[in-house]
DNA sequence: TATTGTTATACTCTATAACTATA
DNA sequence: TATAGTTATAGAGTATAACAATA
């Protein structure tokens, strides 16, 4: 048996380690954003699909989930519960294509949901300069497309 | 029924947004991350896992998953996997907690971790300048510590 | 009683395979 | 046959609640 150190602080070597501390940063914002939605009840997943739709309102399910990466086994139950709670309409389109809406009270809750997001924007921007966040962003991008180098998206 | 526009490219307005684009670059370093791994047998969670017991042998369990922001429910499967591998071994340490420590198996595979992950690290920094990997790092962190203001950790 | 570990369980996102329906 | 959608299922990470064991 030995005893085990339990006053010396830890070692973190994975500290300073970009994947590691991109995770974290997304893990925070991603609970944050969560939790601002809970009153919605949405999942971060609908709302931006919430928010995709109405932007692009008449486009196609697949479409919309290619625009998010999402796949097309887990865009249905998105969409599903979308219709469910009454934001969303499916209206048959081309082949087998449907071509997604959304209903009034989906509007009004688009314009909520694009409100908690720039709110959690602003938020999490706030420490940020212009510049910085500028660049923060570009470098998101190239860590994203670096990592899409040799894949099919 | 309304025809669907497939021509036209979708607006995105999620594209630029903080909390979107730093889910993505932090979910497309983690895939990679994952299948850089797959020869070894090992998820993320448990080589991160690894690697830490290496820089902090014998510390306990629950100091281990504190320094990971993981759970002790959560920590359970994953150092038991590692025992179940042959990586690392529990002692009885004081009062009800664990001593974890590496075995000489487990030392190999933390040397082959390391380097992976070393790997892993230079192929997404490959792009940017030190100054501006600094810059990312540090704009990572604020976000974290500002999701974690009025949190318990 | 406070800490540590464990079990069971559920939620969220993601992934694949196999199927149906439509042009 | 190619495309769109669906179903079932599994994996991975995370969360809570309830419980056991130890000092």
């Amino acid at each position: 048996m030995t005893k085990p150190d339990r006053t010396t602080a830890l070692i973190d070597p994975l500290a300073g380690q970009l994947g590691y501390e991109l995770r974290r940063a997304a893990a925070a914002m991603m609970t944050a954003f969560g939790g601002e939605l809970e009153p919605l009840g949405l999942r971060p997943s609908e709302a931006s699909m919430l928010v995709l739709i109405g932007s692009n309102p008449g486009r196609t399910q697949s479409d919309l989930g290619r625009a998010l990466r999402i796949k097309p086994a887990n865009m249905v139950p998105i969409i599903n519960r979308l219709v469910m709670s009454g934001a969303v309409r499916r209206e048959p389109g081309e082949g087998r294509s449907l071509a997604i809406f959304l209903t009034d009270d989906g509007k009004a809750i688009y314009r909520q949901v694009r409100k908690k997001l720039l709110r959690h924007e602003r938020r999490f921007s706030r420490r940020l300069s212009r510049d910085a966040r500028r660049r923060l962003i570009d470098a998101l991008r190239s860590i994203c497309s670096e990592a899409c180098r040799g894949l099919d998206f």
